[in-house]
DNA sequence: TAAGGCGTATTATAGACAGCATGTC
DNA sequence: CTATAATACGCCTTA
């Protein structure tokens, strides 16, 4: 079937003009869609998923309806957005809602295409629930993840509140293959599309005792096993994404690498961003070779990817944060390990994110095929990798069950006005996955035991049976935390106000995961505790201490990679637990406001501290765009203590500082003045604008 | 006496979303 | 519950 068969010419914009066939199961997905049913296509990655979802949209488009693009992941949303804005060109809005770059819920109405991350569709569902009458049509991507412990309960609130408010809405499921595929068409009434359809074709091999196995037949490979697999694979032009399962064992294994090969590029020609990597990383990278994990920083991340990228590095071994996040393909992949350690044992993993490691295997347009090697030290586990290579599949199962989730959960749906009585909650819950795969009517312990403690504690209130949301589960709500770190945060302000006092508070929240303790973090830790006298000893508050102490080093401006060195955790570690704190200060801030105003301007400040990593003074110079941390602090020393100052600077004396070009203090010097004038004219200079 | 082998005890173990603000090529 | 690899440590053997 010709694309022209079912859209409008006008359609080919996108395709420069080629007016190609569509795959089967492109073909009998958009008609399914397109006769109003809801879908979920189950095919491996890098298949046509999105010309599937553009039709629909673009349909949707000219029924004067918009479409809401739902990704796991902010980097995935980023990638969706930018491959979105192509659509521009049929005359369609596009815009992105997530973290960093948001827009007001209302400016929603201003476009036609949507991207999010599951939680911002959740969060802007609950605060205006009528924004759903704008829709039409819904792309759940990765719907999979539904089975996500911590993040999938997000994902599944949202589908069920389009079923419970508007089942008009056509939904398209995006999802890896799994074993209740027929389950969850129910559940979403929706069809299936099932194909095993790749554009890259993917042979697979397990690695074991020195042979290749491989299509049930054996290769013998020597003594250096998959060794040899990475170099064949890059002596033939080819990159490779070795996956393992500990961030020690992924660095161990890149440093193995370098002492067995060179594929060396000349670091001079790549002209890196120096002061980013270690020099761990760019001996590795002068051989080729990379490594990556969540405990390098961002711009670490961001660098190696891209030289990965443009061929300079041939090798990457990672953990599976590579498997996730944005598309970066390489012919081989080979997974070392195929357990991991959680919850105090090791398992093996499941075989959804075995075949996201192998999707990640052959690039479309320039390898004619992907290989995906498995590699097993012991029978047992050469079964268990069989069972992968077999299609072993395992069912996605509803984590919507914790107590801590139905208590969000249910202070949202009152909050949001969806549930006014005890029977809207269990309606509501009657539409979700949850109720497919149990017997709702058990639940109802917890549901009782969630409207107690709301209503104990003061989030909600009830009156002729009528639930209604008090200010402090509203705020509570939209803050999108959870109650019990509003909690938490309320009994903080109940002290009186003090830096470490407070950072130890944020950090012992539940939305704040804090650092793992070892045996010699005790003693400094025990004398913070002393120091401010808090009686609590247990490991959780150890930990709590622990980060709180972290982040204190952060807004004293030690450097980030002091801190790292100093209690041996990565960059990217900081970073991460920064920008949590930084949610959560803003949100103690805000909860200031309702009842301890005269904290709140102590709290804005911690707030922007915590979010930029700098103390007190400095605070007014982190305003001006291209200033951070660092260079504020330097201007700081050379006697710019303030904007005014400046304003009336010359531009050699800024730019004679180490740091600053003259472009740069030239374009800081303006800023200031018309910063400056503002003031003047009755503005309020004490609005940060953030950056 | 120092170095090295070996068995046993101890230790550590992946990742990442949410709040708000303003008018963008 | 059903792990496992790296490291630390103690003890013994050997050059």
């Amino acid at each position: 079937m010709k694309l022209t068969s079912i859209v409008p010419a006008d359609f080919l914009k996108l395709t420069d003009n080629n007016d190609f066939s569509l795959y089967k199961h492109q073909e009998e997905a958009v008609q399914k869609l397109i006769s109003g049913k809801n879908v979920i296509v189950s095919v491996p990655t890098a298949s046509g998923k999105t010309l599937i979802a553009y039709i629909e949209i673009y349909k949707t488009f000219l029924k004067r309806k918009k479409s809401l693009y739902i990704v796991p992941l902010r980097s995935l949303a980023m990638e969706k957005y930018q491959e979105l804005l192509n659509l521009r060109s049929l005359g369609m809005r596009v815009t992105i809602s997530i973290g960093d770059y948001d827009i007001p819920p209302s400016f929603v109405r201003n476009y036609d295409v949507i991207v999010c991350t599951s939680e911002r569709a959740d969060s802007m569902i609950h605060r205006d629930p009528d924004i759903l009458n704008e829709f039409g049509f819904v792309i759940l991507d990765e719907i999979h993840t539904i089975s996500d412990e911590s993040r999938g309960p997000k994902l599944e609130t949202v589908i069920s509140s389009i079923l419970y408010l508007n089942p008009d809405i056509i939904l398209l499921g995006l999802s890896a293959t799994v074993s209740n595929i027929k389950e969850m068409a129910m559940w979403m009434n929706a069809e299936t599309v099932i194909s095993d359809f790749r554009a890259v074709p993917l042979e697979t091999g397990i690695v074991y005792r020195h042979s290749l196995i491989r299509d049930g037949k054996k290769e013998f490979l020597g003594n250096k096993d998959e060794l040899v697999l990475i170099e064949n694979s890059v002596n033939d032009g080819g990159q490779c994404i070795v996956f393992r399962n500990s961030r020690r064992n992924v660095e161990k294994y890149a440093e193995l690498l370098k002492n067995n090969f060179d594929f060396g590029t000349n670091i001079e020609d790549l002209e890196l961003p120096l002061e980013n990597l270690n020099d761990k990383m760019i001996d590795l990278i002068s051989h080729g070779i990379a490594y990556h994990h969540a405990g390098l920083s961002n711009e670490q991340r961001g660098t190696i990817e891209e030289l990965f990228k443009k061929g300079h590095i041939k090798i990457i071994v990672a953990t599976p944060t590579l498997a996730a996040g944005v598309n970066l393909p390489a012919r081989t992949v080979i997974i070392r390990d195929i357990t991991r350690y959680s919850d105090g044992y090791s398992k093996p993993i499941s075989n959804i994110e075995v075949q996201q490691m192998l999707g990640r295997a052959g690039r479309p347009k320039y390898d004619k095929i992907g290989y995906g090697y498995i590699t097993v030290s012991s029978e047992s586990m050469l079964k268990v990798a069989q069972n992968y290579l077999n299609g072993d599949l395992e069912p996605v199962i509803s984590k919507m069950d914790s107590n801590s989730l139905i208590r969000f959960n249910i202070l949202s749906l009152i909050s949001s006005g969806m549930a006014r009585k005890y029977d809207d909650i269990l309606n509501f819950y009657k539409k979700t996955l949850l109720a497919i795969q149990n017997d709702i009517e058990d639940y109802s312990l917890a549901f009782d035991g969630a409207i107690y403690f709301l209503k104990e504690n003061g989030f909600i209130s009830e009156e002729n049976d009528i639930y209604k949301v008090e200010p402090f589960g509203k705020i509570t709500s939209e803050l999108y935390i959870d109650p019990v770190t509003a909690l938490i945060l309320s009994e903080c302000l109940n002290h009186e106000y003090s830096e470490p006092l407070y950072l130890y508070y944020i950090s012992k929240t539940p939305d704040m995961i804090p650092f793992n303790f070892r045996e010699y973090d005790y003693e400094y830790v025990e004398n913070f505790l002393d120091k401010y006298n808090i009686n609590d000893f247990s490991e959780e508050s150890m930990r709590a201490a622990k980060t709180a102490i972290i982040l204190q080093e952060w807004i004293n401006e030690v450097p980030i990679n002091t801190i790292a060195e100093s209690f041996d955790i990565g960059p990217g570690d900081i970073q991460a637990k920064v920008s949590s704190a930084d949610w959560i200060s803003y949100s103690l801030y805000r909860l200031s406001t309702m009842n301890k105003k005269e904290y709140s301007g102590q709290l804005f400040h911690l707030n922007i501290r915590i979010k930029e990593g700098i103390k007190e003074d400095i605070i007014k110079l982190i305003e001006i765009p291209g200033v951070g941390r660092v260079r504020a602090r330097r201007l700081f020393d050379n006697g710019y203590t303030t904007i005014e100052k400046l304003a009336s600077a010359k531009m050699e004396d800024i730019g004679n500082i180490f740091g600053f070009s003259n472009k740069l203090a030239l374009e800081i010097i303006q800023y200031a003045d018309k910063i400056t004038k503002q003031y003047y004219k009755g503005n309020n200079l004490d609005s940060y604008s953030g950056r």
